[in-house]
DNA sequence: AACTATATTGCGCAGTACGCAATTTGATTA
DNA sequence: TAATCAAATTGCGTACTGCGCAATATAGTT
């Protein structure tokens, strides 16, 4: 196993050029040549190439006449016109379906989408009475588990910022009503890692969400089961949730791993 | 001038890896080591290790035991991470400027935070009196010129999953109040490229705007200037707003340009 | 204006990355 | 289940790319 290191050919130049991608990327400041240089331990002169080689292909850029480097609009094209549910969809489904036939319950996997959650997939159980949540549905952010899930980083003023000052439509009896409410339950979500819905959103269900984190943190979808009441108890929540949240942690390291992801596959 | 092509040494297999990566962020399907091979016009051998140097750094990544490749997460990472508003203040002022000391008025840049338009940078013009604006400042998307600009290519669908059903807030008596009103002017500021604001917001204040568009047309950000009501009259829309539109397709293009950006700074 | 630090270009060698060919993997068909 | 085929992966020697050095240009400082 440990023999296993550095068996897979790699090509020096393109992941030195990773590397000043990723440096100029996490700096707030711009990084200059010398920097770049250093940091590769190699030439300036080398340095100099391969930052011009990013610069080029529009990676990197030169704001006004300035000689350091900061990213450039490529990497802002690239990710944003890019398809990332469709992407999240391939990597989690495998697990999905483990989630779904392990508990014999719907599980789903939802993304935000601006006010909303959107279901991007689902596996449903072998039960003639499950909770519908068809791909493709979306509801609202602060009544359902999924949608807390997603929203479990924000702090007050990044809700308010989100949903204004208008009240917040009531759906059920226990839908949350105030935003402090709802930050305080983003503070719990955060410390116990998972969201529930008390059937806030629809009469008669309950759901279990956890957020998915790349290795960087950011939340970027949620997975989770949905049952009628009847036979999703809350004393099913720790061992539920506890799977719920494994699982979530084994699709954030899906997504950041590289190669970890190839060894576990084979 | 023509003869200065190719002069810039550029490192080719770098320059091959950020080619596989933006054909795997364009395509909608995972691709193939053969298409990519096909691509480059290399060898299958070749194309190989460049993508496998790529999914090492978490660039692309290949699903649950598939041989093809997609985008990895690194790439969503940097993005979210990055502070692009920074950039944007970085690569605009210069223009932002020049906006505001030709016509003499106070110019702004601004982006999109949630269901705001957040001013990044501003530059006042030499009058007492000015329409203040502070760079850091939140105003609603919809009832402002820089918001609207920011809306442009919005949908009905769009405008509803980002405003929800709740009534717009009345600022002004000119403020727009229902999404298909503000829908329809979206269609217009697409058109003729340029947003305005009849005291929408604030009373006694005019204000044009333009969106800043990437290359591959994606809106970025806005910049527009801002005037009392009393000194920037209906009659001078045709002539700022056309200043505005320059402006942003000179940010626009410095922004996604790369060859050039270094050209005309020399 | 002289000086310093940093960026940029030219050049020749060394090492990297390329293509070829062999091997493995995995999917499809008989 | 074996046989067949397509695609991915690995090994290896060579050619060319990319590297460091040193020279030059550029910009910022005193």
């Amino acid at each position: 196993m440990a023999k296993k290191v550095a068996q897979v050919p790699f090509i020096q130049s393109l992941d030195r050029g990773l590397t000043i991608l990723q440096t100029v990327a996490t700096s707030t400041q711009p990084v200059t040549l010398g920097e770049l240089s250093e940091l590769l331990g190699v030439d300036r002169s080398s340095a100099f190439r391969l930052a011009q080689t990013l610069r080029r292909r529009g990676f990197l850029s030169t704001p006004a006449g300035r000689k350091d480097y900061i990213l450039g609009s490529a990497m802002w094209t690239l990710s944003r016109q890019y398809d990332w549910s469709n992407m999240l969809v391939r990597v989690a489904h495998q697990e999905l379906k483990a989630l779904a036939q392990g508990l014999n319950e719907t599980a789903h996997l939802a993304i935000r989408e601006g006010r909303n959650a959107l279901f991007i997939d689902s596996v449903h159980a072998r039960h003639v009475i499950v909770v519908a949540g068809q791909t493709g549905e979306l509801v609202p952010l602060y009544s359902t588990a999924h949608g807390k899930a997603l929203l479990a980083d924000l702090d007050d003023k990044e809700l308010r910022n989100l949903f204004g000052s208008d009240p917040l439509q009531k759906f059920t009896k226990t839908t949350i009503k105030t935003l402090p409410a709802l930050s305080k339950e983003c503070v719990t979500i955060r410390e116990r890692g998972y969201a529930v819905d008390e059937a806030e959103y629809m009469e008669g269900t309950r759901c279990v969400a956890a957020p998915i984190r790349l290795n960087s943190g950011i939340i970027v979808g949620s997975i989770g089961i949905s049952a009628p009441s009847s036979r999703f108890l809350k004393e099913h929540y720790p061992s539920h949730s506890k799977r719920v949240i494994q699982c979530a942690k084994k699709i954030g390291e899906l997504l950041s791993a590289s190669e970890e992801a190839a060894e576990q596959s084979a």
